[in-house]
DNA sequence: ATGAAAGCGCTAACAG
DNA sequence: CTGTTAGCGCTTTCAT
């Protein structure tokens, strides 16, 4: 039953143990963990035999202590009461963090806050307590606190989106160029003859939320076609969101004929709703939204959206990080991951301005 | 600009310098750290005030190191290459356990490696480099070498999901009674006049899958209704899974009318290749899934599922793995976490069936 | 109620 | 190339 094991079940295995064993001090037996060039290799190889023998793990808090790092990143997350939370976008970016994260040896440490106080406390400790050698931010939201937090202490971080605030705010950030995928989002349905199109975002406390909304807007402006209030709606809740959205358009005396829809999620809100209401696209009313999530493509009908590589982005926010580990010195750098229109079918020719066209 | 903020920017306070300014020992800092009842008020208030002043932080690897522990939790996923991990059970359970490790301040360290050989090999670290105080699986396959490894060790920890071979491993686990669900979702079935109820499972290695199956059996067995070879496929892959059993279950000389589904996600593949076959739910085909995930409510049409309550599971497995660090000697114990039938609009009586009854 | 000192397990000068 | 030694920052006996 027991897979290989060590010697015995209990007590710890120290470095002094193995250098005991191996007749050697124990800054050797260091030196070897290290795998430093100045050792011998045969007293390597004795060593690592010693440590084989004795199951030998190195304590990481002792490391660390030493070490005055811990080969860890802490990823902090928005406020996990929040339904945000759900979104697959999460576990997608996290998957993109841990592969870089696996490459080089380093763990992640997850913050668990519900609140943005309580986000904001732990941040604090795992900075001062030393518990984590770089921050991943994965949300950028207008005036962050925790943003400001580690920007002040000098502390090594990422961003995944962009600092509200970019002039005054030298960071290091991984995002999409969201303001031109919107517009261009905005000016793909213009050209299928849409002019009466509608805008759906998130909450507006997040960057990306703004970005949007101006590419949408100058996309519309620049076709000279009339931006309305009563068609830029914003809703913070992802499915609740998208489903009161719809409700609110959809009850204009004059409706929209297409939907940028700001997360694919919301979208499928959108999309239950509006067949409630019988309401069919991309027939009636055609719908582009954002993220292209896994699931993105098994809605009804398959959602056309931007593809903005999760996992991109995630991996591209680790190698940052490190980086900055390594060279605290390292010049800020914004990263923009490429993304693409992924066409599916819920996008369609407005009949009515064929004609007029 | 500045929140708040200690004195300096820079040099760590340490509990020495705190000790200097408030004129007392280090032990007496650490003491009033630990909040100890032998120290006096005044004492307390000094030093507290001191703290604040330096803007200390305890450091948590010297303390880890001190104590031989750690507050913290390891959270071990499935292999992050897989596509499983795109599910949005992962961050649900994770909001759950993030829940009662805040309640009692505990951290969570990620695993994050991308296949089985890389996840043994970091829990072995976890373990022995005593990274954490204890561990929680996040998924129960067949016969796991972690799980294994772990129960050897005498290591807390505990699993969502069962381990398989259970009356050979005393285990501690939070777990949905699956065997049930999937029986009393198949009687449900059964009543609605279905008798070609086919079963779409999940990967077989998860035991999971295996209490479905059997519960899905029992039921037909129990109506006296044969269990069809045919009508029992297994998919790995959510999405294409889904889409893939749909063809092999539709190409059927005679098809089911009625589909119990392993996993909501897969359901959505379903119902997307269904659509495409032009086959309709449920006026066709009744189809009853399991999870309860967010979106689910937004499937088309909605679908019937079973919600086990993901929140609930990781809230309980976080608080087992923490009772099991407070008091090594607890006994094991089994959780099982209710679940409930939600219906939504993807069953429907069997026409053919209400005729012949 | 508080201080002195040893030690948790490892690393990194400094010697040789 | 390898050993000696002094910490890293905190906790915890053992004194007082």
């Amino acid at each position: 039953m027991l897979y290989e094991g060590g010697e015995e079940g209990t007590m710890n295995v120290t470095i002094k143990d193995v250098a005991k064993r191996a007749n050697v001090a124990p800054s050797t037996v260091s030196r070897v963990i290290a795998n430093s060039s100045r050792i011998s290799q045969r007293t390597k190889d004795k060593v690592r035999e010693a440590m084989k023998e004795l199951g030998y793990h190195p304590n990481f808090n002792a490391r660390s202590l030493a070490n005055q790092n811990t080969k860890t990143l802490g990823v902090v997350m928005p406020n996990s009461a929040n339904k945000t939370f759900q979104n697959p976008f999460f576990p997608e970016v996290i998957r993109g963090i841990s592969s870089k994260a696996r490459e080089l040896d380093y763990g992640l440490y997850l913050s668990t806050g519900q609140t943005e106080e309580e986000i904001y406390q732990e941040v604090q400790n795992m900075v001062q307590g030393k518990r984590v050698d770089a921050i991943i931010l994965l949300y950028s939201r207008v005036n962050d606190r925790v943003m400001n937090y580690l920007y002040e202490q000098h502390f090594p971080f990422t961003v995944i989106g962009r600092p509200y605030d970019e002039k005054n705010m030298d960071i290091t950030y991984v995002n999409n160029d969201n303001y031109r995928a919107s517009k261009m989002v905005t000016e793909y349905l213009l050209l299928l003859g849409h002019e009466r199109i509608a805008f759906i975002g998130g909450n507006l406390d997040f960057v990306v939320t703004v970005d949007h909304m101006e590419g949408y807007k100058d996309a519309l402006e620049n076709a000279e076609v009339a931006v309305r209030n009563d068609f830029t709606v914003f809703h913070e809740e992802l499915q609740e969101g998208g489903q009161e959205a719809v409700i609110d358009l959809m009850s204009l005396p004059e409706r929209p004929t297409a939907l940028v829809v700001a997360d694919d999620i919301m979208t499928f809100g959108v999309l239950r709703m509006l067949d409630e209401m019988g309401i069919s696209v991309p027939e009636d009313l055609s719908i582009i939204s954002f993220n292209n999530v896994l699931i993105s493509e098994l809605s009804h009908p398959p959602m056309t959206t931007v593809d903005i590589n999760i996992y991109g982005l995630g991996y591209e926010a680790a190698n940052c990080a490190i980086e900055k580990i390594m060279n605290p010195e390292i010049e800020t750098k914004q990263v923009i991951i490429p993304h693409r229109l992924v066409k599916r079918q819920s996008c369609k020719k407005n009949e009515a301005s064929i004609s007029t066209s």
